[in-house]
DNA sequence: TTGAAAGCGATACCAT
DNA sequence: ATGGTATCGCTTTCAA
């Protein structure tokens, strides 16, 4: 084994005939030692390549500048772009992240956050699965002093910083544009009704529809369970071939759209001409189909970056952080599905 | 803030009435304990909930039961996918994984390595950048006895092992297939001359050809930098608009392969009767295209578990890995795009 | 079968 | 301005 030992504190001072207290204060800049001191010790940890000894400093600090991560699935266009913002964020303020995934499955998130907790990581960023009721595996953190801050699926039920995407006003101004476009029997592929997002989203769309005194319907919202490509087929060919046809509708995500786009496509009937199809997301997939697929964007990276920004600042506080919530603005990115006008 | 306190050891040996060696000894089930007082102090520590202090255990043993992962982007198909299998093994091995991401710059690379090299992971997963030439960033880490495992994008400079995709076979069998559905003008869009994948697909591009006798045109080889959706529009275009049109396009890359089809469809070429275009890395997106674009699979996922599973070996047998190369076959994925048969 | 004690490397308090 | 030393929690010889 070429296990080159790395020079330690106490080389150091040896070496240069120095305390190694001496040492550690002249590295680390404190007050009150020569600047002659610094010097020497600085040029000679420099030379020898001295590298501090992470696990004892993290030991001794009882910090590990290590922030755990864990989301319901990493090969996720949007979850994969909230980590990455929250990397780019993270490594500004030096820490690293720690990443895990749930699969959704609310055991499997208790597992990745025992294991986070005994990493020591100083903070914990998490989405909850769909499955997640009860918190208290997230309160452990709070007992022990180290901040959560949830984002996108948060719980209500633990009290933390909370990073959510405004899916009410996404919602709206999705619908909003629809009826702009002269869409006038709007339905929604809505998701699971337990789920706040997905209530919220429905919220929007109901209100949007009232407030511009349109035409509702119950049989135009349904609820996915998977959330599927395959359930915005079936739904889209369920609502296409009821006796109230809508001439629009709004999916819950771009990758319900995806599967209402193949039906209808399938079907023959004309998008955006025929019927407008508008996601939520904003994936990269939604650039690639034809028509082009319009959508609510989330803004990912920077919810990413901002529940960074809140962990640190309240580790930085040795506080657990205020029950407060941020809400991202989303932005409607308008293609060719529903550019029924001009 | 509510920083409730853990027990630790010495808690436990007072409490008992024992030594800290042997509460120690008991709760790891050492060899030499009377059944008695392990039962004793692993009711004890249970019933009072210990949980080892993992930054001690880490500094007193040397190893932080964490390894680092870096990648040139995070939001990406492939990237993820790998990620994603990798930390599904990581955690069978009770591993867990730091991610970084380097967008493709070496600077970033060099820094997310000396972050992941103070942070005492065990061992270090990498995909280089494009623009990765010297590996001495790498080579440190064998320097320290820390393993390094490459995967995709790998360095022949570093001697460590290499997980990566059959390129050259991949390719040959994305050109033999169109062959056999009749194509027999067949161009390549490929990537930087440099890269070894690139290398590698144009190797098999070539042979192929030549194995089945097949016309050839330098000018049907056309090279990438960006390896974007741009460029796979802008060369379809130069090829159709050449003086010798091929009938078949065989693109470096899903993205590129998604500009070539846009090109065709605003120029009108029908995908597949006239042209077919084949990408390589089978995105998700390749599904929800249409046509369906035909692809080579990676198994992005098993090389991601392949590379933990050779990282956790050399970890445990304490040595740095031999410098062996681990090919993952690719399969091909027929969808439309090159079904110009039955 | 158990205990005492020596560290691991860095920090920070208390002297001087 | 500097040195000495206790300490963080755990593991692991060495003794008994």
């Amino acid at each position: 084994m070429p296990d080159r030992k790395r020079i330690t504190l106490k080389d150091i001072a040896k070496e240069l005939g120095i305390s190694v207290s001496t040492a550690s204060r002249a590295l680390n800049s404190y007050a009150g030692i020569s600047d002659e001191t610094v010097k020497m010790v600085k040029e000679f940890a420099e030379k020898h390549n001295y590298v501090p000894n992470t696990m004892a400093v993290n030991f001794r600090k009882n910090k590990t500048m290590t922030i755990g991560m864990v989301v319901p699935e990493l090969v996720h266009y949007f979850f994969s772009s909230v980590i990455s913002g929250a990397i780019k964020e993270a490594k500004k303020h030096h820490y690293s992240i720690l990443v895990s995934q749930t699969d959704e499955l609310v055991k499997n998130e208790i597992m990745a956050c025992r294991t986070m907790l005994s990493s020591s990581v100083d903070g914990l960023l998490i989405s909850i699965s769909n499955e997640t009721g009860n918190t208290d595996h997230l309160q452990e953190f709070l007992d022990e002093g180290r901040p959560v801050v949830q984002f996108d699926k948060v719980s209500d039920q633990l009290s933390s910083p909370k990073v959510i995407v405004d899916d009410f006003q996404g919602a709206y101004s999705a619908v909003q544009h629809l009826i702009e476009q002269g869409y006038r029997k709007i339905a929604h592929i809505n998701g699971l009704q337990h789920v706040k997002n997905s209530q919220e989203r429905l919220r929007g769309y109901s209100i949007a529809l009232g407030d511009h005194e349109m035409e509702g319907s119950s049989a135009w919202v349904v609820h996915c369970q998977e959330i599927s490509e395959a359930e915005g087929f079936d739904f889209a060919k369920q609502l296409m071939t009821s006796s109230n046809q809508p001439d629009a509708i709004f999916c819950i995500t771009d990758l319900v759209a995806m599967g209402a786009m193949k039906y209808l496509k399938q079907a023959k009937i004309s998008i955006p001409k025929e019927v407008g199809v508008i996601g939520f997301s904003n994936w990269d997939m939604a650039n690639f189909v034809s028509p082009g697929l319009s959508s609510v964007n989330q803004h990912a990276y920077q919810m990413g970056e901002k529940a960074v920004e809140l962990l640190v600042e309240a580790i930085k506080n040795n506080e657990v952080g205020k029950d407060q919530i941020f809400e991202t603005k989303t932005s409607l990115v308008v293609r060719e599905s529903t550019q029924r006008l001009g």
